[in-house]
DNA sequence: GCTGCATGATGAA
DNA sequence: TCATCCTGCAGCA
């Protein structure tokens, strides 16, 4: 699930439900209970989102620092929550709503040196209208493919496995081509690709790349998620644009697809 | 009940 | 490149 759009739709909803309320915080695990001890009883005072890294910002100058990973899941419910499970890190409680956080990679109280080592690790977020200078340059200085590339947070932040699949089919670009020989045209295509798609992601909580005049009449909503894309999963299936066998491959210990015939090998 | 898999990232070798 | 950490759930028996 959490690739940037899903963690900056977050931080909005978390934003709309919690902030300005006082919280009950509390570890069911137990991983979490200093800092929860610290956090009950303060108030939420915002929530906002760099990348795929969530800071809650409460009274008293606290900052938790989120980060899901590949696992982690947030689960929210109105009223009457049902017992958290035995992985759950983090609760949250208004007198409206609760919050259960399960499965993160990180769910920490930091500093402030510590949140700006955080961002110094991070590339610019199409999300947070940074501009796209800084992936040129990145890109620019990297001899590794763009696939792999892309998946470097210091390169461009709050890209995932999806979105890097499905950025690199719209661009027309391979995997393997060399980060540095992308043509900067290019670049700033799949950067205003990335701005376009990831907004929409936040709003609809959901990745759909194919163009709605691909996906007929059926509703969005209805859709599975290989109806969705163009290439992430579909190895094996006919391209959509050109009806060549999509491809899967295994690039740094995560798997990549995408259209021998519209995405050329280098 | 067990196995394998998943939209992530790090540190060691 | 590999091992490791973080959970839940689908697909099996």
């Amino acid at each position: 699930m959490p690739e940037g759009h899903s963690i900056h739709r977050y931080a909005r909803l978390h934003r709309r439900t919690f902030a300005g309320h006082r919280l009950r915080v509390s570890s069911p695990q137990g991983r979490f209970s200093e800092g929860a001890s610290d956090l009950d009883g303060r108030v939420l005072e915002t929530v906002d989102a760099t990348g795929k890294h969530l800071f809650y910002r409460w009274g008293g100058g606290r900052t938790l620092h989120v980060h899901l990973g590949l696992f982690g899941r947030f689960t929210t419910f109105d009223a009457n929550p049902p017992e958290p499970t035995a992985g759950t890190r983090l609760a949250f409680r208004s007198s409206e709503a609760t919050l259960y956080l399960a499965g993160p990679t990180i769910c920490d109280l930091i500093d402030p040196a510590e949140e700006a080592a955080i961002r110094d690790r991070l590339g610019p977020d199409p999300l947070a209208g940074d501009s796209p200078d800084r992936l040129v340059q990145a890109l620019a200085r990297r001899r590794i493919g763009i696939g792999a590339a892309l998946l470097d947070q210091r390169v461009m932040a709050g890209i995932g496995n999806v979105y890097r699949a499905e950025f690199l089919f719209l661009v027309g670009i391979h995997p393997d081509v060399p980060a540095r020989e992308v043509p900067h045209d290019d670049t700033r295509l799949l950067w205003d690709l990335a701005v376009a798609h990831m907004r929409r992601g936040e709003r609809s909580g959901r990745i759909v790349t194919v163009d709605p005049g691909e996906l007929g009449a059926r509703r969005r909503s209805d859709l599975a998620a290989h109806e969705r894309l163009y290439v992430y999963h579909r190895e094996g299936e006919p391209c959509r644009r050109c009806g060549t066998e999509i491809t899967r491959h295994e690039l740094a210990g995560r798997a990549v697809w995408w259209c021998p015939r519209c995405q050329p090998a280098p």
